[in-house]
DNA sequence: CCTCTAGGTTGACATCTATCTAATCAGTGT
DNA sequence: ACACTGATTAGATAGATGTCAACCTAGAGG
């Protein structure tokens, strides 16, 4: 869709240097926005750390959504945003859908933000 | 403004464990998605960049804005969303505006998304 | 084939957001 | 006091976003 080809978040080798180190170009910044939009919001934030904390690492919709105040599609609906986003794929088995953190771009971005423990912020 | 005060995201101590630890709470994931929806914008991502990664560790207005294809106003109100959400301070001196990266705060954002590097994501 | 359940898709709506222009504030210097 | 420059604020507007109700799709199991 957009041009995640450019920089591949999923890739083990970092795709940038951290932020503070050089400048983010405006290409980068494009994508690596997208993913930090999708954890712009708190029940994305929530589903997400429900998804990588769980035991075997992954999750089904049907354990996420009555943890949330909130009906089912609106959940379906950030779960679409974390996949988009690039953080979770979904895996279907039988009636059910489980859900999985990609680690390695959750570490890409850990990366972009870390600084030098030097100065204090 | 909003209630920063619960979790201080300034301190040095580490305010959460990675996301992958253990489920963030609600309260807590209000507070972070406020710092990760500033960083889901593209402009403000080179924003923090170029500031973090600047001679002397602060940037003048007065440079940021013209490295974007965007007025005044916009720059400004950009790095006011930086500024709210805890990521940058701001001092003025005489008649420029020197912003500085709040580095305590991009630690505990990486932190929180640092995965152990054992199964590849 | 029918029905039941788990998820996802669509369409609508209220709210928020990124951007601009115009106006305002803060400092410098004349 | 006045004019000039750097930066923020205010107001307006087009577009994006979060949410829901209603509907549709995919499997499981009679």
């Amino acid at each position: 869709m957009h041009s995640l080809a450019l920089i591949d978040l999923t890739a083990d080798t970092p795709c940038c240097p951290p932020l503070a180190e050089r400048r983010v170009p405006a290409d980068t910044a494009a994508v690596l926005a997208l993913a930090f939009k999708a954890l712009g919001d708190p029940v994305r934030l929530q589903l997400l750390s429900m998804i990588a904390s769980a035991e075997g690492g992954e999750a089904c919709v049907c354990d996420l959504t009555p943890a949330f105040d909130l009906t089912g599609p609106t959940i379906s609906h950030h779960l679409k945003a974390l996949r988009e986003a690039g953080l979770v794929d979904a895996e279907r088995r039988g009636t059910w859908v489980y859900y999985r953190a990609r680690l390695a771009i959750l570490r890409q971005l850990a990366a972009l933000l870390t600084v030098e423990p030097t100065h204090a912020g």
